[in-house]
RNA sequence: GAGCCGUUAGCUCAGGCGGUUAGAGCAUCUGACUUUUAAUCAGAGGGUCCCGGGUUCGAGUCCCGGACGGCUCACCA
């Protein structure tokens, strides 16, 4: 075996792909990879990671074993009764009265996707859409709807007692008696929060039931009745459902946030009694704020997938979720910038170990896309367009980008360090402009400030065709009046005038690029004030 | 209380299977640039690797115990 081959390779999603390699030795099946959704709420960051993160263990999986096949399975579970409304949908009143039932049957209350889960559905393909991600959307309400689900529903009628002595220690006492894999939506009000399992029928296929029950949401109509299990009517639990679909699909490794750890060891135990194996398990941590909080999808704590996408290119995004998935990590809003510089070093190392021919341990491997810049032969960094973005303002992008080029014209000499760069300046300028940016102390010019700034423009406005040079001196001249003994003093007023900061560029060059006109103009509405 | 995960510089993090003096980036400080208070360059400071035991010739790394932090222990997915 190469010694620089995939199987040497100490990166996580190898090591989770030997681990199921080995499991079912030289098996020629199909290897199953399955994420879930849950589109009661919008899609986050933990949504994106928990398809990114199987699709990186099925890469090292081509990468050791070429001939085998594999699929991506994306569950989402739209039969899932809706407990809570999110803080962040509109008309939160008008689908309040829709509480406890299922979320495919909700209307959309953004009101242009056929349900509450097909709005969301339709985001999280947005959201999967830049990741080129191959994978397959399987939505639960149609796999009931059609039956696919019915042979193991049937089982699950088999096993009931069995499951239920499984699941029943590890509830609280209240709740045991009641307790049935089975959750009825009720004919006559659609609710599925609201349904409790009176006594089951294997032979007929049956539930009965009555709809009695308060809970997320729920507001019971009374209804009570026998009805199939199968064909849409009815869905099972949690626990159970995750079991069947394991069962079902022949799942063989699945990612979850380590808050499920519990969950899957019991949805273990039941696919068993369901005649399948539990598939390897992969607990992830959770990010953390700021201040080591858990971060909360409805709270708006933590960082959204907008604002990565606004702040940090797409790549820098995949590599943050790539890295460390079993280490809790902090993720706040004045920490992209440094992730976004951890991205452009693993870029610049990549296409270095890229040109010896050593590319599969790097990160890249798996992050990239192929339409992904693949080199970066630039050592700007997202702090340095920042402070060239604070220096030129944030509203003119040609004039940074004439800056930067000039900066580091090697930002220029090829395609992908061009597209990089630019997609660099962009974050860089959203991030001042939104975050930055609002957090600045407007200056208020002292007495001396002003004659210093009104000094700069007579000589810009008889000089306008100074050189940068010229201008240097110039400012100097007015320094050398001001302060004898320290003519430098004269630049960091002029600094607070013209952009908000007390260090900056050589003024000098940067009037000159920035051009004088303009530079008059901040200083005449700087003295207006 | 039980389980899982974590704790390395001010901050964010690296440290394959134990091996020399524990690293990086940012931040901080100093200096240089014959006209800047820099975005450049050079340099510096900064660590009880959470604590205590143990194994070992040798422990940030392995084992045991403890502290602290986070999460889970729901008819939620």
């Amino acid at each position: 075996m190469n010694s620089s081959g995939p199987n040497n390779c100490r990166l996580w999603p190898y090591e989770e792909a030997r681990r199921l390699l080995e499991r079912d030795g030289d098996g020629a099946r199909e290897i199953v990879f399955e994420g879930g959704f849950g589109p009661s709420g919008l899609p986050h960051l933990g949504t994106m990671a928990e398809v990114l993160r199987p699709s990186f263990v099925r890469h090292a999986v081509r990468l050791i074993a070429p001939q085998r096949r594999s699929r991506l399975i994306v569950f989402i579970d739209d039969m899932d009764g809706l407990r809570k409304v999110p803080e962040n949908v509109p008309e939160r009143e008008r689908v309040e009265r829709y509480l406890g039932q299922p979320v495919s049957r909700i209307p959309d209350p953004f009101g242009c996707c056929e349900s509450f889960s097909g709005h969301m559905v339709k985001l999280l393909r947005e959201l999967l859409r830049p990741l080129h991600l191959e994978h397959e959307l399987i939505l639960s309400s149609e796999m009931y709807a059609n039956g696919r689900f019915d042979p193991i529903l049937r089982l699950v009628l088999e096993k009931y007692q069995e499951i239920i002595d499984l699941m029943v220690p590890t509830l609280r006492d209240e709740n045991r008696a009641a307790w049935s894999p089975f959750l009825p939506i009720c004919p006559s009000c659609e609710q599925v929060n609201s349904t409790r399992v009176i006594a089951h029928h294997p032979e007929r296929g049956t539930v009965e039931f009555s709809c009695e029950r308060t809970f997320g949401g729920s507001r019971p109509c009374g209804f009570s009745g026998e009805r199939s299990v199968l064909g849409g009517q009815a869905k099972v639990q949690w626990k159970v459902d995750w079991a069947m679909r394991w069962r079902l699909f022949g799942v063989d490794y699945e990612l979850y946030g380590k808050d499920l750890i519990d969950s899957a060891r019991l949805s273990g135990q039941i696919v068993r009694l369901l005649g399948g194996t539990p598939p390897l398990g992969f607990p992830f941590e959770m990010f953390l704020d700021e201040e080591g909080r858990k971060v909360s999808k409805s709270v708006g704590r933590g960082v959204t997938v907008e604002q990565w996408q606004r702040y940090a290119p797409i790549e820098a995004l995949k590599y943050f979720l790539f890295v460390n998935p079993r280490r809790a990590r902090k993720l706040f809003l004045a920490a992209i910038p440094q992730y976004v510089d951890e991205y452009l070093e693993e870029l610049r190392a990549y296409a270095a170990a890229k040109d010896e021919e050593k590319p599969l341990d790097s990160p890249l491997e798996f992050v990239l896309a192929p339409d992904s810049p693949r080199r970066f032969n630039s050592d700007l960094s997202f702090s340095l367009v920042m402070n060239v973005a604070a220096a030129l303002g944030v509203s003119d992008r040609e004039l940074m980008w004439n800056y930067l080029t000039r900066y580091d014209p090697a930002i220029l000499a090829d395609e992908d360090t061009r597209r990089m760069a630019e997609a660099l300046l962009a974050c860089a300028l959203n991030f001042r402009r939104d975050y930055l940016e609002p957090a600045l102390l407007p200056y208020e010019p002292q007495v001396q400030d002003r004659l210093i700034a009104q000094k700069l423009i007579d000589f810009l406005t008889t000089s306008p065709e100074a050189s940068a040079r010229e201008i240097e001196t110039a400012i100097y001249d007015i320094g050398r009046a001001l302060f004898p003994e320290k003519p430098g003093k004269v630049f960091q007023p002029l600094y607070r005038m013209i952009m908000q900061q007390d260090r900056g560029p050589r003024l000098g060059a940067f009037i000159r690029l920035a051009t004088p006109q303009r530079v008059i103009g901040i200083l005449e509405r700087r003295l207006a004030n």
